[in-house]
DNA sequence: AATGTTTCCGCAAACGTTTGCGATAGAATT
DNA sequence: AATTCTATCGCAAACGTTTGCGGAAACATT
């Protein structure tokens, strides 16, 4: 096993001291300029590289982000970390990437690992069963910021970027009411997650505004409880001008399945209109319409603003994404 | 910013020496009980946690594993990261992960770090554009493992854990003839990919032996290309009892537009085969018939070399993962 | 009572940095 | 010629651990 070369090593090579080697290196203005060249091209030949547990040891700072998210299957996600990842090398900072598999325990643990490497700050996703938000605020404590997104608990003081739930149904029902549509059948997803709620109140809001338009509102937990509401109630809606709105992707895929089942005709037989991240709508055809919401996006809010609690602001803030509506041909 | 709590602090307050509580912690033979019991009652209650950064500077070892892949928006990579974080977590090592964009530079920086944190182990799956392997030759000489999956290098002597590639096109050209299909069209990858050379060799051995079928060979380099070479070629194929062979998700993905957009009707029309992760085949109906590459397997199979490399085995390792079929009803 | 064994614990060095401070030389100022 | 600057550099402490070694009791053996 070769070693690493050390800042002792070049010293010793070039009769030097440690300390003017390591301020040569970050060219500090007491080392005179010949001396900075030397050091620098032995560096470069041995391919000095500090060691980070060394500096970090010493200065208490780790030029590293991390994300942590429920899943990584999940196109949103990841580009929310592509987002996060671009800005980050422009600071030079390195991002890691943590799973809590939704788990609130291996979340606990993957925060106090943050906490012990003191990584310069957290973005995090909290999971499905995360109720406990001390953990957060300590991190806080010991200076490391730490920027909710997408899933966020509901505590009030802390810095959260999330999509537009509520634009995003608005949106989709605006489009629903342009289309002429006059009967609707909306999938939503577990009644207790607040993004369900939120989504929900919206759309039917704005439908119930208008006197004409006929809603159903179901809600689904999984992929195959869609398919199952789908193959019992389209058939009911197939008389009139109608369509499906799905919450999310998961029940868009439940639904999909049931339309190509019952051998329904996007848009003519039934409009089919959903909230995604833009992945599995296009993979039918006609591409579902949907209200895009982008994890793009979001990480780059959620950088700005991560970049802004480490430049010392303390206040706490809530950004909302607001998504756009993606033509598909499904409605 | 309140301060950790550290093996001094607990010494300062217990009248003990740094040592003595160092060793505590471990369970040290040299400790008395009673002190043992002290020490770890007040670790408890201050949450005491080793610096990490202390403990690799001084011993060397990090506990960690990298996995290094090129995208995350894939249900394959997200299935072997599973399998390896479940393994970790039982010998209490923790996982990494790192995304290299497909690009070779950042994957090169990524290398670098994960040789400056000395990482204990790293898997990886290389970029497309990967054609040094140097920098992995030297992470062996640092003492850090090396296992390649999915993705590999072609030299020879070093760990790889892949995919039967030539396994799955032979199950899936058995599964033709015994449906008794006489006209295939094969859509393959890029014609410069190992695997797909792999696929395409092994697909057409197996049905060439037969004489009957006729086959037709295609490659396409994104999903759009499919879908636009499904669509032009597959009306061709109605004739007669047919299918068409989609060598990856991307492909089949291409693929079932272009099906959807003719109005075609899976198995009679026209019979689909996959080789898939599992995901994208279940969002039809009838659900795709595919080979399935389970990420899972592969997982397992490299966390078991990795740990046989730990331990001090320098013997390296090809080892491919075979995959079975799952029935959807597209064939 | 003298010696040998345990049992329990502390000293101090080392890992590789960063950084405040002091030291030395020559140059510039009186 | 005595003094003050300035430019360069080295010393040493600190970050929080781990660990070889040695030391002092207490106990057991002659």
């Amino acid at each position: 096993m070769r070693e690493n070369t050390t800042l002792k090593k070049i010293a010793e090579k070039l009769n030097l001291s440690i300390s003017t080697v390591s301020r040569a290196l970050k060219n500090h203005p007491d080392i005179s300029p010949e001396t900075k060249k030397k050091v620098n091209e032995l560096a470069e030949l041995l391919e000095y590289d500090p060691n980070p547990y060394a500096v970090n040891l010493r200065t208490h700072s780790s030029k590293e982000f991390a994300i942590v998210v429920p899943s990584l299957s999940n196109f949103f996600y990841h580009s929310f970390i592509t987002a996060i990842e671009e800005d980050a090398r422009d600071y030079s900072y390195s991002v890691i990437i943590y799973r809590s598999s939704n788990d609130a325990k291996i979340e606990h643990e993957i925060l106090k690992s943050c906490r012990h490497k003191r990584v310069s700050g957290i973005f995090i996703a909290i999971t499905a069963e995360t109720t406990e938000i001390e953990p957060f605020l300590k991190l806080d404590v010991h200076g490391i910021p730490v920027i909710f997104f997408d899933k966020v608990p509901e505590y009030e003081s802390c810095n959260k970027i999330c999509v537009g739930d509520e634009h995003a149904a608005s949106i989709v029902a605006e489009e629903i009411l342009n289309k002429g549509i006059k009967n609707v059948l909306g999938i939503f997803g577990d009644k207790n997650m607040s993004i369900t709620q939120a989504r929900m109140k919206k759309f039917n809001e704005i439908l119930s505004d208008n006197s004409q338009v006929n809603i159903k509102s179901v809600h689904a937990t999984s992929s195959e409880e869609a398919e199952a509401l789908s193959l019992s109630l389209i058939p009911d809606f197939l008389a009139k001008k109608s369509a499906v709105f799905c919450m999310s992707d998961e029940i868009l895929a439940g639904t999909m399945k049931a339309i190509q089942k019952i051998k329904l005709k996007m848009p003519d037989d039934i409009g089919v209109i959903s909230i995604s991240d833009g992945m599995i709508p296009k993979l039918f055809y006609p591409e579902i319409t949907y209200a895009e919401t982008s994890g793009y996006n979001l990480g780059k809010l959620a950088f700005s603003r991560m970049m802004r609690c480490i430049a010392g602001s303390s206040f706490a803030q809530t950004i909302i994404d607001e998504s756009k509506l993606v033509q598909g041909g499904s409605i």
